[in-house]
DNA sequence: GAGCGCTATCTTCCATGCAAGCTGGCATAT
DNA sequence: ATATGCCAGCTTGCATGGAAGATAGCGCTC
């Protein structure tokens, strides 16, 4: 029969008893900062989020120290907690770091033994189809959403557990800047078409090749995309 | 006068009242865990680790959970703190990541403004004499420091904290293993031929020949370094 | 009216208490 | 002798209270 629960825990699922309260609210903060409920500048108070998650403030206190790792908030010494800004110097930092990373896991694809190459060369290729498909239908959301799979995945075979993680780092920060400039993106068949050819350098086996490639692209993608920041005159997002 | 203290922080420096409990608390367990007072695999109670610390349990907690973001110990659910090994495919991604964001770095210094480039090669040939130095002396403690302080230099000339971060995080983690190892290590010369040819690249100004050279320089090493780990049956340090 | 200082309040920081889970050892039954 | 079940002691998770620091607003003084 149900044992006594603890006290608080008002309302959360019910039906398991897995997570810690500290990963609840670091999930639901991380959450709540990517679709921008709370707002970058916005300067919340440990006690405020603790009460509107029903738990008390040291696991709210626990996971800002997690979210302030991660670069996605800071927490002032006797202020509160900072959900931090983008600015575009930021963009420049983090395309820099994606630039590097990624073109090192696509050339570690590439240099794959042939069975998990092919298999990856494929996966590849279905989300290229993909975002090919969203481009024809005009369904931006779906492009982008399958580009973000492209990349996930390019990363994920290049079975590197530490770039993995410095990826979703640098995703979770500049997650809103995508959204935000997904809709001024203009070289859509620029991006498949260099989609297509990471894939066949990755299939082909041909490392140096994937490295540059996957380089250019992102190069490229960021070339577009600051010009189109600092005309927009976007101090932070 | 001296308002009297909270209770416990008997003898921390005296001086200075700038740095947080939990700040203490980072700074000395990683200091342990890099010179090895906290040996991989040992197993501290979080209770124990406040005591040595004269502080309670509260701030050693936070601070360990820094420390499991980091990569640098794992804090089990009850049981205490891990501190973590490093075994050899560790050191395999730790390189691919060196070699993704130290290409890159060198890349983009190269990439520099002249006043800059010029005073950013200046000091990486300071410290590439200091390596030699100490090479022609038998220092190797010392040659290992010019190398640290060489790289370090590079990261920090690229001016981008991601980077940085990113960089002295997998240098922490690996820390032990460059103390290891230093003893067993090799191509000197070609190490510092090496940098030789990075700074000249950065000096001339061209970014692709400094990229090459830094991912030269760190591939050779990976590959100098990887079979003696293997070779010594080194499954963890 | 303007500037300065004090105080009330809001914030985090840290200590500590309690609850719950895991583990290892001891006692008991077979 | 061996296996099994129980319990004691260890651990962390989380809540909460007190203390110190920062800040904003109000009142006082010039």
């Amino acid at each position: 029969m149900a044992r006594a629960r603890p006290k608080g825990r008002p309302d959360v699922e019910d039906g398991e008893r897995k997570t810690s309260l500290v990963d609840d609210a670091y999930a639901a903060m991380r959450a709540a900062i990517r679709d921008a409920s709370f707002a970058p500048g916005y300067q919340a108070s440990e006690q405020e989020i603790a009460l509107r998650l029903g738990m008390s403030r040291t696991p709210v206190h626990e996971a800002a120290i997690r979210l302030q790792e991660d670069g996605l908030v800071r927490v002032l010494p006797r202020k509160g907690i900072l959900i931090l800004a983008l600015a575009p110097d930021d963009v420049r930092e983090i395309y820099d770091v994606i630039i590097a990373i990624e073109g090192r896991a696509a050339e570690l694809v590439a240099a794959l033994p042939d069975a998990e190459r092919l298999a990856a060369a494929q996966v590849l290729d279905t989300h290229t189809d993909a975002m090919a498909d969203a481009h024809k239908k005009g369904d931006l959301p779906g492009w982008g959403e399958a580009d973000g799979a492209f990349h996930a995945a390019l990363i994920e075979h290049a079975r590197n557990g530490r770039m993995s993680r410095i990826i979703q780092a640098v995703n979770d920060q500049s997650h809103r800047a995508r959204m935000l400039t997904l809709n001024l993106r203009r070289g859509l068949e620029a991006s498949i078409a260099e989609h297509r050819k990471i894939v066949q350098a990755v299939r082909a086996g041909k490392a140096a090749d994937a490295l540059e490639a996957a380089r250019a692209h992102r190069i490229r993608a960021r070339d577009e995309l600051l010009p189109i920041l600092k005309s927009y005159g976007l101090k932070h997002l």
